[in-house]
Parts: C-alpha cells; structure tokens; sequence
DNA sequence: AGTCGCTGGGTAATCCTTTACTCGACAGCT
DNA sequence: AGCTGTCGAGTAAAGGATTACCCAGCGACT
C-alpha cells in the first residue's frame, strides 16, 4: 500500500510537502499541490489514518451510542447526526447499547481508545461508564435522557409535558379509565412519561392507581404482556397512553385478539410518529418527537464542544407535536 | 492519559512486557500479570487505539456500509453482524450510503484509510469504489445484491423466485391484472423483484405490460406517487407486488386516499415482514426475509474471508418466505 | 561440573504521518 | 548594495503500542 514517501519521491518533494498539499493547511506552491495530487492519484495514495490520528491525537471520527437501532426513533437521530457531522468533515460511528449498561460501557471504552472526538449518547442510566468520558476530557453529548450527576450537553424531549398533554386529550374526549404502558424503572424517558400521565390525572382530580399502570422494555412483546394483563384484569381501562411505537405495535396486537378496535372501545395514544401510524383502522393518534432535529442539535453541541471543551454546558428541550387521529376519538 | 509506559513504570517492568501481559500472547509469569493488570487498572489505562492499529496494520473493526438506516431491513442485517462479530471482538462501524454512490466512496475510502479488517455492504451497484478493496486486499463480503464484476463472497435472497412466487399467489387468488411497484434501475434486487414478477405472469401466460410498472426509488413517497399513478389510470391493476416495507406504506396510503381496501378490490403483497403488517386492516401479505440470517452469515464469511484470504468465494443464497394474509384474499 | 535448551523479560526497531524548527531564496526597502 | 522580512520547503522529532531480537538465568542431562 502506497506510502507518503512513495507519493514524496513521485512528486520529487519532500514527505512534509505531500502532507501539506493534499492536506491544505500551509500554503504551498501551486505546481507543486498538482504535482502532488497527481502523484497520490496515479499511486491511489490513502493516508493511513492510525498513523494520521496517532499523530494528530484525535480523529475525526464521533461515536454514537444508541439504545435501540430498531427503533425508528433512534435511527432518525443517527440521520441528523450523520447530516451536521458530515458537513465538516467527521465520519460517525454508529454502535448500539440495547440498554445495556455493559455494552455501553463496552462501547465507551472503544471510543476512548479510538480517540473518537467525540461522544453522542442515549445514557441507559448507570452513569459510571460517562464518567470515563468526562474524566478523559472527552467530549459528549447526552440525547434522550439527561445524566444523573453529570452536567454536560443534553439534548431532550419535553415528554413529560407531552405525556401530559396526550393524556389530558384522552381525558377532555372522555375517557376515564386510563392505563399507561411505558418502559422499565431507572429509564428517564420511561419515568418522565408516567409522572406526565400523572400529572393529568392529577390535575384532571382522577385517582391514579397502580393497576392501571405497567412497566416493561420497551418493546412490542414486552408491551403486548401488558395490554394483555390490563385488558383481562376485572376493570380494564378505557384508554391508554403508550410510551414507544413499538410498544404500539404490542398493545395493537394485543387489542386485535381481543377484538377491541382502538377509541371507540379503548382510546389509545403512543408516542413516536411511525410511518404506519396513519395506516392502522382507526389511524393511530401519536405523539410525534423531533428525532432528526434531536439529532442535528446534538451534533452541533458536540462539535461546538470539541472546538471548545470550556463552554458552559447547555441543556436543550425540544418540543413534541399530540398529533390526534382516530384511535383517540370514541366518537 | 496514562501510557503504556506509565504502567510500566507503576508495576516495575519493561512496556514490553506490560503489553504482553495484557494482550496475554506470549507466556508472563503469573504474578507480573496480576501486577500490570493492577497497575493497568489504578491509572485507568486504555490503550491508544491508533498506536495499536499503526503497528499492528489492522484494526480489529469491521464497516458495513448499508444503503439506508431507516430501514428495517437493513438494521436486523447489522444486528446480525453485530452479534457475530462481537463474539470475537471486533467492533462494528455502521455506515449509511444513503444509495448514492458517492457516499458508498466516501466510505470505503474512510474504511481504507482506517485500516478496518473488512468490509460489509450492500452495493449500490456502481462497482468502481469496491474495487478499491479488492485492490488494497481488504476483505469484503456484498450483502443483499451481488457485485456485477467482482468475484467476491456474496449473501443473497432468492428474491426473484420470491417475487415469482408472490405474484403466483396472487394470480391463484384470481388477480388478473397484477402491477409492480420496484425500485430504481440498476438496484439488483430491484430488477430481480420484476423479473421475478415477469417469470410468474409468463408462466401464467398472462400479458406482461410496461403500463402495470412503475419504479421509484425505495421509499414510501415514490411508491405513493407511483400507486397514484397505476390506480388513476385507464385500466388500473386489481393487485400489486411492492417491492419494500417503505414502499407498501406509500402504497397503502394512495389505497386509503382511493377509499380502495385491500384484498377485496387490490390485492397486495409487499416485500419485507414489517412488524406493522399484522395490524393494518386487512393484514399484509409479505415475503420475509431472513435479514438477521443475512448479517450473520455475511460476518462469519467475512471473518474467515479475514483469516484466510486465499479462501475460494462463495455465494451464499437464503430463500424468502410468502407469508398470506388478508390482503392477498379476494374473499 | 560443564553445557545445552528453554523460558521469561528487556531493548530497541518499527508502523506512518504531522508539524516544529530551520534554512535558503527572493523581494522590498533604505 | 546590504539588510530584513516573508514565504516555501526540507529535516527530523514525536506520537504510543507491538514485536523481533537478544540475553540472563535456571534446570537437566551427560
């Protein structure tokens, strides 16, 4: 594999005048940058970038450490991200932690180790494995979910408000028995949209109560026991509230073999806008986070952190859209 | 942050034996190991990947470059890729082509250029930038579609009988005028789907016409407005094979704007088992596709393809399965 | 006792690029 | 003409881990 040198002595100059030309950092003769250029096309000179990034201390490369890359969610974060990081320059790695706290940390080991420039993760809770990132001075930013006791960047989602908007619709269209299925304990997310369900009940002077309320991963199969359990229990609720699309998925499944059409029956809001949402009968009613801009922010803060690791850190809180459709409607 | 000197100096010993120690390749004796690992652990001492990987002249990294991160399909092929290759340690990179090109380039030159140990993807069908692998010796397995001039190792689904057999269902259930909606020209799985479609109507000796074809790219606005198109025009089909989940959802939604249900008056079979496709009324007809078999099977390939590079290549075809529903049913 | 072989560990070369430092040449100014 | 400043390009050091090579020491065998 074609070296520097290689391209040096084709070019008849020196190795640090490749480097300078093709990288254009210094100014360097004009002939000389198309000799150069020349020579590293006609060798299909690649720079090797160990040696590159050893040098260099870093590279330009930042990881992304996302809980689920099923979920539709996520992988529309990865999109924003990839779009603002690769305008500068920067390649994005994608890993998936599967909300587990060791694959995660796994994952943040490698980071360190490659000398990413930086971090952008969806914390799964334990926030030991961070620590490691702040403690190197590695820059990251956290999406979804803040970090216990880390004040870093954050990029999140009022979703507790917005749990408490979906639910206060549920409420106002006239459902008065209503469940929540969200995702498991210590999850930010999963506890942000009960405490939003709450809150309405609250404020709606309901009484909330736990047997209406079910915890699970969040995923269509966990969700699905928990339709099941609710539905089959002596006084089923009228209406619940989703906490993913897909769980939406599970409840579905679990409403069709009970032979429940969603609002009429039971009202039903989830959160995540699926591209699928409009198609079910009755359309689904979702409350619709701004994954692409998630993302898109969180690489900005990112790559304003790498240039400048001393500015205060910054939580940003992005709004989510109630978009009601028909599966939030009894009439 | 801590170098590998540093350890040294902590356990009193030569880096050379620090790393021996810790890469555990050459016999240590057992008190000097516990004392490196202590040490290693007191000053949180990770290696410097770069380092590493100059002088070894490989990462223990693997990229898959897949042509889009939204799709489910292509996200259940990288967890297959990953659970395999996390077995053995490597880490894998994902990488979003996007379709083009000239991302597809901009990857594989990255992937080059960082030394991975191989590489995964599902090409786009421009062969030039995966030449650049076979011309660095980087081994590289083709996932979804094969390379046109390439012999390399490639992981297919029989689509093509998949899609004849799909539209041989539909045309038993007594769809007479069946149309396709595919991908782009030149996406191998694309023209294969048709062909496939072609092989069925012909066995069935029903007319093939260009009338009833359209082709989009893969999502589900181009298949919408391609569903529009068929259905608004003359002699509209009464069925249609779609080539993806992304595609059926644009279809479904041109249906719904027709007031069309399907099954009774279009029938439908889409490729790919969305986990959506039971809760749509009627439920989906699909032909699934081992994605994660896929992923899988690719990664083993490319890790014996790593550790033996003289390897004959192999082409690896996994069938597909027609999954009847409703929407397939006239009845 | 002397020698051979083996084991374990140290020394130093190596991987390849970037960049600090240095030097030569040329232009402009007095 | 001589001096200074500037620009461009070369030389060589640095970055940190792995590993080829070498050496010391010890056990065993003759």
């Amino acid at each position: 594999m074609a070296r520097i040198s290689d391209v040096a002595a084709r070019a008849g100059v020196s190795t640090a005048t490749v480097s300078r030309a093709l990288n254009g950092k210094s100014t360097v003769d004009r002939d000389l940058v198309a000799r150069v250029q020349r020579a590293a096309e006609e060798l299909g000179y690649q720079p090797n970038g160990p040696a590159r990034n050893l040098r260099r201390q870093e590279a330009a490369v930042v990881a992304l450490i996302i809980s689920d890359v099923e979920n539709p969610f996520f992988t529309a974060i990865a999109r924003g991200v990839e779009d603002v990081a690769h305008e500068v320059g920067y390649s994005v790695v994608l890993c998936n932690s599967d909300e587990n706290a060791e694959k995660e940390s796994r994952y943040i080991d490698v980071a360190i180790q490659e000398r990413v420039a930086g971090v952008i993760l969806s914390p799964t809770g334990t926030t030991s494995s961070v620590e490691k990132l702040a403690a190197r001075g590695t820059a990251f930013v956290a999406v979804d979910r803040p970090l216990p006791h880390q004040d870093s960047d954050v990029v999140l989602v009022d979703t507790r408000l917005a749990a408490k908007q979906a639910t206060a619709h549920l409420i106002a269209q006239g459902y008065e028995r209503i469940g929540c299925i969200t995702g498991p304990v210590g999850v930010r997310t999963a506890d942000d949209r009960l405490a939003g369900y709450r809150d309405a009940l609250r404020a709606a002077k309901l009484r909330s109560t736990t047997k209406l309320v079910r915890r699970t991963e969040y995923k269509a199969a966990g969700a699905h026991r928990a339709a099941q359990e609710l539905l089959t229990q002596a006084e089923p609720p009228d209406a619940l509230l989703v906490a993913n699309s897909a769980m939406a998925v599970g409840v579905l499944q679990a409403l069709q073999e009970h032979g429940i059409r969603p609002g009429k029956e039971v009202g039903l809001v989830a959160f995540d806008d699926a591209p699928w949402a409009e198609l079910v009968d009755p359309p689904l009613s979702v409350v619709a986070q701004p994954a692409y801009e998630i993302g898109a922010v969180a690489a900005r803060l990112l790559l304003a952190r790498i240039a400048d690791s001393t500015r205060p850190p910054t939580t940003t809180t992005l709004g989510a859209r109630l978009i009601e459709r028909g599966s939030s409607h009894p009439g």
